[in-house]
DNA sequence: TACAATTTTGTAATCAATACAAAGTTATGA
DNA sequence: TCATAACTTTGTATTGATTACAAAATTGTA
């Protein structure tokens, strides 16, 4: 797994430096849209001299180079997705979990805006609670 | 128009004091999804005495009430819409403006995610460059 | 008028993200 | 191999939007 990151890496012409492999194993690993401190907190433990800053500018590089999406869905934070196949999101608002919705018919939603506007990204956001959590109380 | 802002208020039960009614007709008179810096740096001249809290609180009360609407397309600061009817918008990425984009069939992006989801807001955001932008030099 | 409830205000604090420059690493060519 | 250039990583300081908090002002009510 750890040599399909690098190679997707050079395939998206960043140069793969051990972070940087790391950041993108996680992110092709783990599909639950984490945050640059929880990518941070997970990688610290087996590469002690990590700072985040690295963290933060490998996001930004994958971002600038296409490799991975950025979801604003919460407004605190900016999320991080490894998958750029097109999809929607849902952010629980009670327990903050964020789930991928397929989309059928991708093309008519990419499609809606006028093509003038020139679109690179196209981001399709619910927000609502989420089975688990409206079972509990306080609803 | 502070009639209508005030009325409209009233309707969403929250009690209209001054700085309400004018952050409210602000978000019904311009359709630019403005930051709360911009609401704030606009009223007050008008309203001298005016503080940056109370816009933030007041934000937030619409919000909670169903008056208004965030958007989450800039990850930097949140940005409020007076037009709670559905659409997508477009935000240039380098002039930074929003559009919207009119939805010709509202319910079927809606109806995209599960039922199971309880989904109480829907965003379609796009990304990219617009015409003006696209015919400046540094394409 | 008096008292309670609500709203507004200003300052301080929070915290994700960036700026910056020094230290470390990798690549290139003589 | 060595020197030098180019790039990457790191830590600290800073920025800037938003919130916490408590005092002051306003409004509602008996």
């Amino acid at each position: 797994m750890t040599e399909q990151a690098l190679q997707y890496l050079v395939e998206k012409g960043i140069k793969p430096s051990v972070q940087r492999v790391a950041v993108m194993e996680y992110l092709l690993t783990h599909k639950t849209h984490p945050t640059a401190d929880e990518i941070f907190s997970a990688l610290y433990p087996r590469i002690p001299t990590l700072s985040r800053t690295t963290v933060y500018n490998t996001l930004n590089r994958l971002v600038e180079q296409g490799a991975i999406l950025t979801l604003d869905i919460d407004q605190k934070k900016t999320r991080y997705d490894g998958d750029i196949s097109f999809h929607g999101h849902f952010l629980c608002k009670r327990c903050g979990k964020i789930e991928d919705v397929p989309v059928v018919n991708p093309e008519y939603v990419k499609g809606i805006a006028p093509r003038s506007l020139n679109v690179t990204d196209v981001q399709l956001l619910y927000k609502g609670i989420c089975p688990a959590c409206s079972e509990t109380k306080n609803n």
